[in-house]
DNA sequence: GCCATTATGCTTCCCGTGAGCATAAGCCTG
DNA sequence: CAGGCTTATGCTCACGGGAAGCATAATGGC
C-alpha cells in the first residue's frame, strides 16, 4: 500500500526551538527578522532526525546544543508550506543552549519569548493585558456560546487557562493559552480580525509562534523534574542567578529561601570557591553544576521549587 | 533549498500502540500474529496524522479511540523499511480503547503486553527472570567495560533501570530498560547472540517492541496526573477493578485503602447506585467516571497513587 | 556609622502519602 | 446455623516535603 499509484510527494521540515537564557529573560533564536523560527529540510544525509537538527543548529548558532528533545509532528493538510501539492511533515524540536552571537547575514537573532507571549510572564503579576484585553475578550466569547452549557464550558476553559476567577495560574499553559487566543481570533495567526483589538504580543510567520508555545510548555514542565536549567547557566553561577534564570523560564517569582533548600538538598550544585561581589549586598558565593548527578540520576526526579514567592 | 535535485523520496507512516486492559493485563492491538504493531501509511486523504490515525485504527477495531496521543517520529537511516532508496518517517502513536472483537481476516488481535515484556510485571514481586538472567547478565555487561568510570556508569545504569542493589523500581522506565536489554545484546531483535540466553519475552519485527516500551513508559506516566484510566474502563466499575487495572498497567501493587481515598478526595467517580456481588466477600459499590472532570480539571492534576501495597 | 541590599540559617505550620487497625457484609463449609 | 474466609469501607497515626516567615551576616553607598 506504501507505494499507491497516486502518491502524495512528501517533504519533511525540522523546525527548532533553540532556547537560551539570561537573568533577565528566556531568549530564543529566530530568522526572518525575529518572524520565524529557524527550520530546515530534513535530508537524506542526515542519519536521524536529532542529529539532523543538531548540525543544522550548531552550523548557525557555532554553539553545540545540550539537551535536545523532540517537540511534535505536524502534518496537517490546512499547513501546506511552499504551495505545491506536496504535503509537508513537520518535526519540531526544543533545545537549549547559550547565548552567542549569530553567524552574519544568516537573518538570525536571539529575541526575547515574553517579546511573543507578554500574558506569559507573571514576575510582576499579573500583567495589565490580561485584565484589560485578554479577560474582557474572552468573557464575551463565552458569552456568545450556542446554550447554557456551551457558555459554561468556555467559561471555564478561559478561567483555567489564564488563571482568571479563583482559579490558580498554572505556567505550564501556554499552549493551551496560545490556542484558546487562536480560536478566538485574538491572535493576528488566525486571519479574521487584524483590526481587531486582540492579544498582545508580536507574531510569528506559519504556525511558528504555536510551536514556541509547546516549546515553553514543555520546558517549564521539564525544569520541575530534570536539571536542564544548567545547560542554560554559565559554567559557575550565584543561587540567586540560578533562581533568576528558573524565574525567567516560568514567568513566576519563587520563594527564594525554599528555592535554595531544595537545590542543596538534592546535591545539585556545588562551590568552585569563589565569590563574586554582586552590585550591592553581601557576596555570593559561586557554584557549578554536579555533572555527577546526570549519571545518579539519569532517570530519577529532580524537582525545582516553583512555589510563588512572598 | 526545499527541492534540490538529488531529493530522497521520502513516505511516511503511522505506527499504533492501541491499549486496552481488564483486571489481569493491559492488552495491545498487534497485527501478524502478534509480531508487530499495526501501522499503515499516512495518505494523503487524511487531514492531519491524528485524524488518520483514528480513521485507521477505528476501522479495524470497529471501536472508537479514546484517547490519542503522539509518541515519538522517527527516521534513522538504518530503519529503513521496505529496502528501497525511499526514507521512511514513522509517527508513533499512543491510543486507549475498550477490548473489542477484531475483524476476522485483518491479523490483527490483541495480545497481553507483558508477553513482550515480562520484565514490567512486578505485581507478584520481583519476576525471577530478573534476578537469574537479566541481573547476571548486565552484571557480566559492566564488568567487562573497558577502564573503571565506564564499568561503574555500566553498573549504576544497570540498577537503576532494574532497581537492582538498593535503587527503588521505578515502573516508569520501560524504554530505558528495553533500551538497555536491546544495547547489551540481550532480546533478538538486537541480532548478535539469536543463541545466547537472553531476556525472556515475544520479540518484533522491526522496532516495534521498542516503540511499544515507548508507550507503555507514557501511560504509565499519564495515569499519576491524568485521569486516562476511565478511558479503559467499562461505563460501571467497582473501586477494586480500577484498581487491578491500574495495577495492571503500572505493573505494581498498590495499597487499597490510600487508592480509595485518592479516588475519593479527587471526586473522580460517582455511585452509580448499583452493587455487584462479586465472586465472595462483602458486595461492593459500582462506580462511573465523572465525566465533568474532564472539563473542570482539563487540565490541572489528577493523581493516582502509585504507593506499594503492604 | 547608618541604611539598603543580598546571602544564609532556621523554625513553624499544613497537607499529602504511606501504613495499618478495625469493622461491616456477603459467601462457603462443616 | 455458627465460624471462617474474603472483600468492602472507615479511620488513625507518623513522617517528610513544601510553603512562608523570622532573624542574622556581610558588603557597598551616603
Amino acid at each position: 500500500m506504501t507505494g499507491g499509484a497516486e502518491e502524495t510527494r512528501l517533504a519533511a521540515e525540522l523546525i527548532a526551538v533553540v532556547v537560551a537564557a539570561n537573568e533577565a529573560a528566556p531568549r530564543i533564536l529566530t530568522v526572518e527578522d525575529g518572524k520565524a523560527l529557524p527550520s530546515g529540510p530534513f535530508e537524506s544525509g542526515h542519519r536521524s532526525l536529532q542529529s539532523g537538527l543538531r548540525a543544522w543548529v550548531e552550523e548557525r548558532t557555532r554553539h553545540p546544543l545540550g539537551f535536545v528533545e523532540q517537540l511534535y509532528t505536524f502534518a496537517d493538510r490546512d499547513r501546506m508550506v511552499g504551495g505545491g501539492r506536496r504535503r509537508t511533515i513537520s518535526i519540531s524540536y526544543l533545545g537549549l543552549a547559550r547565548e552567542a552571537p549569530t553567524a552574519p547575514g544568516t537573518g538570525a537573532s536571539w529575541q526575547d519569548w515574553y517579546r511573543y507571549f507578554p500574558w506569559e510572564d507573571r514576575r510582576e503579576g499579573e500583567p495589565a493585558a490580561i485584565r484589560t484585553v485578554i479577560a474582557p475578550a474572552l468573557g464575551a466569547w463565552a458569552k456568545s456560546g450556542d446554550g447554557a452549557p456551551l457558555r459554561r464550558e468556555r467559561a471555564e476553559r478561559a478561567a483555567i487557562a489564564f488563571g482568571l476567577n479563583h482559579q490558580a495560574w498554572n505556567e505550564e499553559l501556554s499552549l493551551q493559552r496560545y490556542e484558546l487566543l487562536y480560536e478566538t481570533g485574538l491572535v493576528p495567526e488566525a486571519g479574521e480580525a487584524a483590526g481587531r483589538a486582540g492579544a498582545p504580543g508580536a507574531p510569528m510567520l506559519h504556525d511558528h509562534r504555536r510551536i514556541l508555545a509547546t516549546g515553553i510548555a514543555r520546558l517549564r514542565a521539564k525544569i520541575k523534574y530534570r536539571p536542564v536549567v544548567f545547560e542554560l547557566m554559565p559554567p559557575a553561577f550565584t543561587l540567586l542567578a540560578l533562581q533568576r534564570v528558573v524565574e525567567a523560564l516560568a514567568g513566576v517569582q519563587l520563594h527564594k529561601q525554599n528555592f535554595r533548600r531544595l537545590i542543596a538538598r538534592q546535591e545539585l550544585v556545588e562551590e568552585t570557591g569563589g565569590m563574586i561581589a554582586e552590585t550591592g549586598g553581601r557576596p555570593a558565593r559561586l557554584f557549578r553544576f554536579r555533572r555527577a548527578v546526570l549519571r545518579e540520576r539519569a532517570v530519577a526526579g529532580t524537582k525545582l521549587p516553583l512555589a510563588p514567592a512572598r
